[in-house]
DNA sequence: GCACTGAGGTTGAGAGCTCAACAACAGGTA
DNA sequence: TACCTGTTGTTGAGCTCTCAACCTCAGTGC
């Protein structure tokens, strides 16, 4: 690292358009999903792991893995989804530090109204823009992100 | 919107991974730039766009658009930057609505010395996962969803 | 049993973002 | 001049996120 790597011209221009992308995408999605349903997308993205577990819950650890968030923004998290009465807290009976969170009928009420209109959101600003090459080339450059991310910190890419 | 247009099987995992790889790369570059730099990626953002303008300054609108921020949060974030001492206001002369956001010395030290550090994190988290191929198309998608964006809401992206 | 190390979670403080409300001014029309 | 509408930018409140400190407990070695 004696010499910076700079980046060519036209790597510039993919890293601004990427960013560009990325951002436009991101806060169209937290603001539909404010607006319509009250929450943002992290809070929305807990909700439908929990929604996909066996039994509708999860040991804090597995959800903070499932959903790439730290330990503590998934406590906030979650304590914030108890108060709204959409999650309930549950204590591990076989390790007395672990904790379960679990997805309350009301909770799963709100996975499924909010469902519909994140996906056609998701489908507004990212899909329907593509074609079905730049797709398959969209999930190929995506998963090669997530494996070089991976080679940073070994089986760990969150926290402390 | 009378019936949802949910995802595909394929489409979902290509979903799946795109809000992985970029939660990653978003939180590798904020972890970097805060860790060495002291600062969000947003504010190194609006330092740098100042720092290619002509004469390091820009109106506040403009500037705006440049980081694809919403007015608020630039008033916000330029606020917090003068207290560092890295930008300074000036109302414009002809129009006494406007202001004009310029870099100081001060600032300009700031980015060249966070730039290599930034530089490097950018190539080590994208770039050097992909091939070619895949850096190209990259361009290439990103630009599609851009343009998709603004189709939505035109000649204006942001706010309110 | 006792100490030590590490893992699982929580907490509080500080910081940035969003949203809505607002103030000040520009440009046009009557 | 007076009014009306749209633009530019700021502000404050509420919310979420990060970071570091901390507590509790599990597993290991002695």
């Amino acid at each position: 690292m004696t010499e910076p790597r700079w980046l060519s011209e036209s790597e510039q221009e993919v890293w601004r358009a990427y960013q560009t992308a990325t951002k436009l995408v991101g806060e169209s999605l937290d603001r539909q999903l404010q607006r319509d349903s009250g929450m943002p997308t992290t809070y929305y993205e807990i909700l439908v792991a929990l929604s996909e577990a066996t039994g509708r819950e999860l040991r804090m650890s597995e959800l903070a893995e499932f959903t790439k968030s730290s330990r503590s923004r998934l406590s906030h998290a979650i304590a914030r989804l108890e108060e709204n009465g959409w999650v309930t807290r549950r204590s591990c009976p076989t390790d007395k530090r672990g904790a379960f969170a679990s997805l309350t009928e009301d909770g799963m009420g709100v996975v499924r109204a909010a469902a519909p209109g994140h996906v056609n959101e998701v489908r507004t600003v990212l899909f329907d823009g593509l074609s079905t090459d730049q797709v398959k080339q969209l999930g190929e450059i995506s998963a090669a992100i997530v494996a070089q991310a991976s080679k940073g910190c070994p089986s760990d890419p969150c926290d402390e």
